[in-house]
DNA sequence: AGTCGTTATTGAAGCGTTTCAAGAAGGTGA
DNA sequence: TCACCTTCTTGAAACGCTTCAATAACGACT
């Protein structure tokens, strides 16, 4: 159907080869060469066929980028930020979101595996990192993002999440917060077991202070909404008054819920701080304090581990960049702020 | 490097059209090959070659999409339905953002031919639509989202606009506002110039009422604030007494500026409708009147109609598809709400 | 006139699949 | 025993591109 580049050599009168060289190196054929290709591509409406360009080539020029939650615009910041620094280099990314399921993550990094990408960057849902060490080992460099690597085996641009715990804790215990709620979930998930644990520790220094988990089944506004509504169930006296979501999504659906029942102000009754600092976060019924995480930046950085990774082979040196998390108080737990 | 068919059919001794079929057509293949080859694959780690496949079979199993602004909730949900409807069908979707700029749709659509996508979705920027003809002519059916095809030739499923624009000037007049202004740009988009006429129409039939109009450069948060500086500059009796924003990105960039200096307050002093109704409108500070438009349906009926364009092929009948907006009355319009 | 360089072009090989006509193997009925 | 199915398997031919060694053409230099 499509005209092919055998199509345009008959038709400029040259042969296969020289009208690649014109799509690749123009300046190695001849001018009046080049033009007469070209009229014969514009002539036929020729299309490079990428399928066999990549077949020969023997990998994509794409990356691909596998998300949370590819709703949550903390994730499109740093999609947006990956996807800039990319095309500067003439890649492309692809993305796929996992919805906090591992067997979908799973079938995503295969697609990505089928497509031969150049290299993947990725915020695991799932602990177990074999199939990313086959990925490796296979050639494709691997990135992690928003997570760093434990044993340092996979380059990895993160953000300090227990230190972001713990700076949520602190700044509620130092208003004079005492119940604290943490909401957050799947605990399986490395940031929310890590902002958990931060928030933990700072919490355990103090005699007085609790610290009480409430695991929710995603990252999502839903899901922070059902718990703020377990959280209204409970009799006054064991109420928390205070509480730190693991998302920005996860608070707004708590404020959500507190808000439209009008039983509890914030941050009068109790106090709120989310994750994120997403843009939202700061337009919110009651403006959101958060723990920011530059996204965009680290979508850019990891990005360039990637190139420099897949530019130095197998052997390249694994990097953990890890980006200090900063407090951004609003309204929600100082009420003038 | 990586494992290829023919290494397969090596290690489990058959030939490359047998491993083919097994991957395939496993059942016409006997049990015992298909158990040998099976385990062939995997000690060898095979991986098929999309890139080979798609050559092969001519066209990718891929549709692509091309949105205004990927950071925007709206597009996002947009996105996620398509995807969802596509999944099911066993194709895959590619996100581009033009970020209202042509150069950059017409390089993403670019890209989806070379990929030779099996169907493109689109909600074009660029009123000149000669490159999707092209696509079409080139066998890649196409779908317009979020905005109709005037003459019908494109099949398109969206919301009515028009009615969309009178609907939320109506509400705002109901309410008593005389002086309306709208934010909206850039006016090139018909999304946002829809909005702008249906509004008008209804004005216009209201003795005393005025509609300004105040382009932005973008549909962003950023943008709305900076116009909402330039109405707050003007003194009292030229301000508007109702602002209309042509999506709720820059609904809530407005509500941020008037709540930040404290000089506006809304509803009271100046109304406030959106559009969109993207999830955080209703978490905003004034919970955001707007104009409710079904993302995730659009998307998944816009992915439905590629599919059956796709089976049917050029000749294929176009279908418009229109959905009927939705005004969600919130606090920044009525107060007491 | 012959040799060498430079510049421009050629054509075939091969990337990893899928498909398909053709063949092999084994079973059944006459 | 032979012919004829049925069931599996085979191997070669594309798909459209890039690469690369080989050639051609043409001056320039000796």
């Amino acid at each position: 159907m499509a005209a092919s580049i055998r199509d345009v050599a008959r038709e400029a009168g040259v042969s296969v080869g020289t009208v690649s060289n014109v799509l690749n190196r123009p300046e190695i054929v001849a001018a009046g060469t080049v033009a007469r290709v070209t009229q014969a591509i514009e002539q036929l409406g020729f299309v490079r066929n990428d399928a066999a360009r990549q077949l020969r080539a023997g990998r994509s020029t794409s990356f691909g980028l596998v998300v949370l939650d590819t709703r949550n615009p903390f994730f499109m910041d740093l999609a947006h930020g990956a996807q800039r620094r990319a095309i500067d280099d003439g890649y492309t990314v692809l993305m796929g979101g996992s919805d906090d399921s591992p067997e979908r993550e799973h079938s995503i990094l295969e697609m990505f595996e089928e497509h031969r990408v150049a290299g993947v960057l990725i915020s695991p849902v799932d602990t177990d990192l074999t199939q990313l060490w086959r990925l490796r080992h296979a050639g494709i460099p691997v990135v992690l993002v928003d997570r760093g690597s434990s044993d340092r085996s996979f380059s990895s641009v993160s953000v300090d999440d227990v230190e972001g715990g713990r700076i949520a804790a602190r700044h509620l215990l130092e208003l004079g917060r005492r119940r604290i709620a943490f909401v957050g979930g799947p605990i399986g998930i490395k940031q929310v077991s890590d902002r958990l644990n931060g928030a933990r520790s700072v919490v355990a220094e103090v005699a007085d202070a609790t610290l009480e988990v409430r695991e929710t089944r995603a990252l999502s506004v839903l899901e922070g909404r059902r718990i703020a509504e377990e959280i209204l169930e409970l009799p006054a006296d064991r109420r928390p008054d205070a509480v730190f979501a693991a998302n920005d999504l996860l608070a707004m659906g708590v404020l959500q819920a507190f808000v439209m029942t009008g039983s509890l102000r914030v941050p009068e009754d109790i106090a709120l701080i989310g994750y994120d600092d997403i843009d939202f976060a700061s337009a919110a019924v009651v403006p959101i304090t958060s723990v920011r995480q530059p996204a965009v930046e680290i979508g850019a950085t990891a990005v360039g581990l990637l190139l420099s990774e897949a530019q130095a082979g197998a052997d390249a040196a694994r990097e953990q960049i890890e980006f200090t998390p900063e407090l951004v108080v609003r309204a929600s737990t100082v009420g003038g702020a």
